[in-house]
DNA sequence: CTGAAAGCGCTAACAT
DNA sequence: ATGTTAGCGCTTTCAG
């Protein structure tokens, strides 16, 4: 390997300080022109590439920003990962990506990770487990700033930027009952996570105020087992049972191929028999057989817009993310698998 | 901000050197086991964080990787990261995302910045536009370890991990003609792109075999429009024309999700008047209205195979990626869009 | 406008 | 088994 060239290096061949490099190369007001050029010239030549670490060290900033996801292939993330990414791009940040597979520990050590001066910020869709906001207070501590989006923890104040959820959840009950429902349920994937928590609140009361809440018939139902074979189980269960329900609304994307697969396996007719309607964002929605019917958030959106006040609170000394909270509406599309 | 404390409090709060203390916390047997304890316990209770800046800037190793794709809302994308990050986190790395936006240039700056440091190795599927490996070359003379996977440069000698492409192709055709084509197309997203190039030979070779290879008729039909709806517009024109074929192989999921469309927009039937086979790992392949035939990638397998390798590359000094040659075969699943 | 020097936090020779 | 010391490459006072 040859040697490696580093500032040093350019200062001996231009008979110049390491100092005025250094300047030189971050467009130092204190620096000529000429010296600027000079340098510039030299350090191209040379290809010269200043080593992050070493900055980073020196600055205590590594222009580096975490995303955590609970998973990556949930089409929601991924378009919001291209919304952070078009806007740290931008910035000139790197973007470390980390997973918590929706365990709570995961998250935790992950966000401890966090502490040690790696990053800058942190954007984060908490895990479904997560009901304990003790390691994102830690990081807060540590001054580096956390901006949730999406599925934010309720009860921790930082910037966040989500749906109108409790609206949506309305409005998907609002939408199953004019076509026809009096028995609809709500697929929950978590009872802590608030996105599932104000959608089915809002489901609730809207089927409340339609007097169809009954006495003896769970409207919310819980689908948190972690593996899909007993999900799939689970649904089908549901809905061939003897109390099945006539809609469904699934709080996410997976869960609504798995009732399309149940009902493809055991010959429901959507939306004749069931009814669904999907908080989702999958391009094939329109394709599907029936066509979904599905509350899209603007994922990308979403992510761009989270990344964009991060960068806010990493630049702006001082500035307070508590008074961020945006709310970026979803729209509910229509098609067939709710019965036009 | 309180003040961060380091090895050299850790050091005098114990009063031992910074150096011992450095060997505990890495294990070193040069250290007495009491000692470790010790010096762990205070960490602990301090709640210690090493810099990881200082440690990668003397040791001249980042623990991190990068990825570079060409976009991350298909699927196969996802799968991959995912596949990637299960290993790294094994590993203890850390995994920097970027996206080339199938721009060559864009891929060309993103992998020169990775020449600082600032990672230990590269895996990247390349842009459809990329004909250069000057790029690659410079990364491999900084010795920084790359694996192609999926989308590799053809003429450029480093570890691969890829699927039976041409065979594909060629299966693809073989299915097509089977379920009764005599003019089925395949549709490309780059004339330079490996994948497509093979795919497309392997699917001319049998098409030629089967004596369907017509005079002035094209069985490639390139699709490398950027804006989706002139993509669109092609596809509609191609499926609607005078010549119009009776099956199309599209060789990445996007462009079956626009044939689909465009079936559904002109009324033309899967798989009766055009059959749909796609290079695609789509979930909702077999809820599409109709079930889409796919030709389906092991994504995950994909991603995990390249990381254990490019750890290998990274970890053994003086070991050769150029030996790796991955082929892990993608699978054919006939659904309802061929036609059973 | 340029330079000398200190030091970010950690590691690895090289002592002891 | 533990300590001393010299940097890794860069930035930033502070002097000139």
């Amino acid at each position: 390997m040859q040697k490696k060239i580093n500032i040093k290096t350019l200062a001996a061949e231009l008979k110049l300080s390491v100092a005025t490099i250094s300047k030189a190369l971050r467009d130092s007001h204190e620096i000529s022109k000429e010296t600027k050029e000079r340098v510039l010239a030299k350090a191209t030549l040379l290809k010269y590439t200043p080593n992050p670490y070493a900055s980073s060290l020196r600055r205590k900033k590594s222009n580096t920003i975490a995303i955590i996801l609970p998973e990556v292939s949930d089409h929601f993330f991924s378009l919001a990962i291209d919304g952070i990414q078009s806007v740290a791009e931008k910035k000139g940040y790197h973007v470390l990506i980390y997973l918590s597979h929706e365990k709570y520990t995961i998250e935790k050590a992950l966000i401890d990770d966090c502490n040690s001066g790696r990053i800058d910020g942190v954007l984060i869709s908490i895990s479904r487990e997560t009901d304990d906001p003790a390691h994102f207070k830690k990081l807060q501590e540590e001054n580096i700033p956390i901006v949730f989006f999406d599925r934010a923890f309720e009860n921790f104040k930082t910037a966040k930027v989500v749906t109108n959820d409790y609206e949506c959840g309305s409005i998907a009950a609002r939408h199953l009952i004019e076509k026809g429902c009096t028995h609809p349920v709500f697929l929950s994937i978590s009872n802590c996570l608030p996105i599932c928590i104000k959608r089915a609140e809002g489901f609730k009361a809207t089927l409340q105020e339609a007097g169809l809440m009954h006495e003896n018939r769970n409207s919310v139902i819980f689908c948190t087992d972690s593996n899909p074979q007993d999900t799939f189980n689970q649904i089908k269960d549901l809905i061939t049972g003897s109390d099945k329900p006539d809609g469904v609304v699934t709080s996410v994307e997976r869960l609504a191929m798995q009732v399309y697969m149940a009902c493809h396996e055991y010959k429901i007719r959507i939306p004749e028999d069931l009814k669904v309607l999907a908080f989702s964002t999958l391009e094939t929605a329109p394709i599907l057989n029936p066509p979904l019917s599905t509350i899209t958030q603007p994922a990308f959106e979403l992510g761009k817009t989270a990344a964009e006040i991060l960068f806010k609170g990493i630049e702006k000394k001082n500035y307070n993310l508590t008074d961020e909270f945006i709310v970026i509406p979803a729209t509910l599309f229509e098609r067939a698998s709710t019965g036009y």
